[in-house]
DNA sequence: GTTATTGTTCACAAATATGTTAATAGTGAA
DNA sequence: TTCACTATTAACATATTTGTGAACAATAAC
């Protein structure tokens, strides 16, 4: 509840939003509370981190595990970066996480490989570091996206309703992108 | 100068590094002449987005005006965001700007027209619409490579040196892709 | 009902960040 | 030189954030 909270303002107002005092306002609670739960201020603010991230990892999660057709995917998932919560909390960990840790240990490695297998089956000849670069471009693609793609918009001159069919144009590219690459391999090998 | 130290403190320390008083302190000077000189530390700090704003615009234009071959400005540009100063910038505006603001107004902005028209330029039936999807993905891909592309090396198992190869990579498919969707669109008309 | 545990508030304290003022030193122009 | 202006510092003042401890209420276990 109190993390939902928080969540909200780092969303709303950034960083300088996650300070004790607001968020006890905010719950109408009084700060004191807040660190006897927590712990400490930084003790909150990683609750929430860790909080947000599974958050992220859950959304993913229901995203891939769907049965929806394989060419929405990609752009569910370019939907889900760009909510707020999610694309605040990746800009967060940039500017905080100092170092190079994967999102999360455990579960999510799971589901990454799950997807990993998905796709490498799909491609002709089973290329795992071809399905790992078509995985990286989308997912990194979603997260630019998700962190600066209205900005981008505006200086590429795009109307709203482009920028809005871009996830769905990456999704028709994608899959043509591994059945090009693919078709190469063949005559290669 | 002063700047020039508070960005080093951004990228080290995140947004918590932005204060007055440790600036000051790593410059060797008293906090009141650096609040004497932007007139708050708010001030400081705007001072500082558009500094380094304009020094990631800079760097961009750089790379698209030299005369290096097409598919390895790509990697140029990856490479770039990939530059601690940059990377940490366009977190600090996705989690500190509310409004959909374009990066600059002005020379930018004639700097994203002329990669425009050269890309347009090199798709048959010069279809300005297939351009700017293709710059979006390529762009915002360098931002999400740049912000979060170690953790998701980490997550989706790939080596260092794949990882390294992804800008080449991409370099090497979005021309294919041009070229692919533009048959397609020779087809269709 | 008593007890222990937990959650909560309040008043205050400590720490940190920001801003102010007066004094001083340099710098260039008249 | 003298004057005006700017840069700089140090000490102080204010504001904001975080933390502490005692007191009190609620709750569940015994």
């Amino acid at each position: 509840m109190i993390l939902a909270i928080a969540g909200k303002r780092l969303a709303a107002h950034g960083i300088r939003g996650l300070n004790i005092k607001d968020i006890a306002q905010d719950a109408g609670i009084n700060h004191g509370t807040l660190l006897h739960h927590f712990g400490s201020a930084e003790g909150m603010r990683t609750a929430l981190l860790t909080n947000l991230t599974e958050a992220l990892i859950a959304d993913m999660s229901a995203i891939l595990n769907s049965d929806a057709p394989a060419d929405t995917i990609f752009v569910e998932l370019f939907r889900l970066m760009s909510q707020s919560g999610h694309n605040k909390l990746l800009a967060w960990r940039a500017l905080e996480d100092a170092e190079d840790s994967p999102l999360t240990e455990g579960p999510s490695e799971k589901l990454i490989q799950q997807i990993l297998d998905g796709v490498t089956r799909r491609i002709q000849g089973r290329d795992i570091t071809l399905a790992q670069n078509i995985i990286f471009l989308a997912l990194s693609s979603a997260v630019g996206w998700g962190i600066c793609g209205p900005a981008l918009k505006q200086s590429l001159g795009m109307s709203r309703t482009q920028q809005d069919q871009f996830p769905a144009w990456v999704s028709e590219q994608l899959p043509k992108l591994i059945q090009w690459t693919s078709q190469t391999l063949l005559d290669t090998y």
